[in-house]
RNA sequence: CGGGCGGUGGCUUAGCCCGGCAAAGCGCCUGCUUUGGGAGCAGGAGACCGGCGGUUCGAAUCCGCCCCGCCCGACCA
């Protein structure tokens, strides 16, 4: 390719609502344009390597034994109103009606295609366990979309589906797509981790997510600071300090406190931590009462708080729920509530002893409350949002917070989709079973601006040879002088013809602005034909990763970029 | 959806407080001069200042409503 011809106009400067370095790269070079928010349209450039990653994806995949189908994006929404998911990913899916009135959607995830698929074809055990898979676009309404690619409305997901007659084989499936997915991983170059996480809307039990390492993500995990523990927030646990204090009963006094709602208001005026106060949050948990207990200082994790209480949905009071209960919002405490609310206490306040809490009333909170004495707690969970510096639930060591990108996240789903879509076969022993299930996504267009977060400085990006567009760029430095063009171009038509990937930068500009888009691009290897080299009879080349140049007489310039190649990573 | 910020030629921005000829750099076109790390000079094209309404003799600027985008948060590959 002649970049004269090519599509692709690369920018100086940042477009103002490009953030993320990854997000202004890869608009500054030309991978991709923004067409609204969360939708981009991929130039050549960047269709390039996201094709690359796609091939990585198959080869692992058809490799792992899992077979390539096509699912449409179209849907109807019967199987998902089975499964209830019509309503459980409500705004978050993309909804139509077509002429005749019928609820359509475009697709988030395709369980609800795949397992009535499976289940009209595979009937008996001896055809399981099978591994459908499919590379396509999918549809979410997302909340934010943030970070161009990493995180669309519209956005390319490699999403494969084992289907297994008992829980052993589902275990040895999701077994083997976790191999496969690492080495989808490691040929891309990222620097990723394996953490446990939430299941979410996909639901299911054992779960885990496969992250990228990068300064700005779209999600936080948890790891300890001795490496034997990860997990992402929504998933992470602490160990809580079960050590009951000493200190002596205090007697329940009511104390005012004018004006003073907040955790930090109310601690402020006591003189007391917040970690001192026991902050009482009101939720319903499918439509039923729940109140949750934790220190001042900590909040509270839904997710678990969910999946603790066993509820679909959980969410918090609104204030037509404060209304309708005669509960005072922002000054609550456990000691006088309704013998219907549910108390659940995070097991860290476990040893806390004479909380400071609300009294129930307006501008009236109590101190020296205690639990037994003053107020019941019906369960303890472990429901608290892990803090930066919280122990470790393996060693005790200090756990951080840090920021990735989820590029894969895989799923034993059980009979999560099988059983209400009653997708079954007949086993041994002639009995309809349902499948064992399990589900497995990787986010295709969301690793190429991970590959680009974790490999780029301050020139622009660059890329690994895997996923590079091409992987060398033949720069004519000086137009003005025949020779040099033609040399320049002898080259490129040589390295064509030996099959590299090559680009010949043949545009009437002057080096400089050829050097510096041959880095902003990121090509691994740069040839440099100039006027300044053609006297001695060479050519420059430069390694992107590393910055390295060597010279090489121009006969030997083919197989000098073979060996500095080999080189790059 | 809540909070914060923003929308002015293709891109980055100034102008907005304090109303009075829409401006600069980059990019684009023409010509000349240049040519090894985003060259120089000269000329040129390109904007109903996000939209609608209001105030005013006069609105990019003030007021109201709406739309769009970015960042933080709640959701997710």
């Amino acid at each position: 390719m002649r970049l004269s011809q090519l599509f692709a106009r690369t920018l100086r400067e940042a477009p103002a609502d490009a953030e993320a370095p990854s997000h202004q790269l890869l608009i500054r070079a030309a991978f991709i344009r923004r067409l609204m928010a969360g939708v981009y349209i991929m130039l050549p450039l960047g269709f390039r390597s996201l094709r690359k990653i796609e091939e990585i994806v198959r080869s692992e995949m058809d490799g792992a034994g899992a077979q390539e189908i096509r699912m449409p994006i179209l849907l109807p929404s019967e199987p998902w109103k089975i499964t209830g998911r019509w309503q459980a990913y409500g705004n978050e899916m993309f909804k139509l009606v077509d002429r005749g009135g019928r609820d359509l959607g475009l697709g988030p995830t395709q369980e609800e295609v795949v397992t009535p698929l499976v289940a009209a074809e595979f009937r008996s055990y001896r055809d399981l366990p099978v591994n459908l898979y499919q590379v396509e676009w999918k549809y979410r309404d997302e909340l934010r979309p943030r970070f161009g690619l990493v995180r669309g409305r519209e956005f390319l997901m490699k999403d494969a589906y084992s289907f297994d007659a008992d829980v052993e084989g589902m275990r040895r499936s999701y077994e083997v797509m976790v191999e496969a997915y690492r080495r989808v991983f490691d040929r891309c170059s990222l620097d990723y981790g394996v953490v446990e996480a939430d299941s979410g809307l996909i639901g299911g039990d054992v779960n885990h997510e496969f992250l990228a390492r990068t300064a700005v993500g779209e999600d936080v995990f948890v790891v300890c600071e001795n490496g034997d523990y990860a997990a992402d927030l929504e998933a992470a646990t602490y160990q809580s300090g079960d050590e009951a204090s000493d200190e002596e009963l205090a007697p329940l006094t009511e104390v005012a406190t004018p004006g003073r709602h907040t955790v930090r208001d109310v601690v402020d005026f006591l003189g007391q931590a917040p970690s001192q106060l026991l902050k009482t949050l009101m939720y319903r948990a499918d439509g039923s009462p729940v109140a949750v207990l934790v220190a001042g200082d900590r909040d509270v994790n839904e997710h678990k708080l969910g999946r603790a209480l066993g509820a679909r949905e959980v969410r918090m009071f609104t204030d037509d729920d404060f209304a309708a209960s005669g509960l005072v919002k922002g000054y609550l405490g456990p000691q006088s509530l309704p013998a219907d609310v549910t108390i659940v206490a995070d097991r860290s306040v476990r040893g806390g002893r004479n909380w400071i809490t609300g009294a129930n009333q307006v501008d009236q909170h109590v101190t020296g409350a205690n639990e037994g004495r003053d107020f019941r707690v019906d369960r303890w969970e472990d429901v608290g949002l892990v803090r930066e510096g919280d122990r470790c639930p393996r060693c005790g060591g200090s756990l951080r917070l840090e920021r990735a990108i989820v590029v894969g996240h895989t799923y034993q789903l059980g009979t999560r989709y099988s059983k209400p879509l009653r997708a079954t076969f007949l086993d041994e022993t002639g009995n309809e079973k349902p499948y064992l299930m399990g589900c497995y996504g990787i986010g295709i267009s969301r690793i190429l601006a991970a590959v680009a977060e974790q490999h780029r400085d301050d020139r622009g990006l660059i890329w690994p040879k895997a996923l590079a567009p091409y992987q060398l760029v033949v720069i004519a430095a000086n137009m003005d002088q025949p020779e040099v063009v033609r040399t320049a171009e002898c080259l490129y038509e040589k390295l064509l013809s030996q099959g590299h990937e090559v680009v010949f930068d043949d545009r009437d500009v002057t080096a400089g602005v050829k050097f510096a888009d041959a880095d902003l691009v990121g090509y691994p290897a740069q040839l440099v034909v100039g006027s300044r080299g053609l006297r001695s009879g060479t050519v420059d080349l430069k390694l992107r990763s590393s910055g390295e140049r060597i010279q090489a007489p121009i006969d030997d310039a083919p197989s000098a970029v073979a060996r500095l190649l080999q080189e790059a990573p």
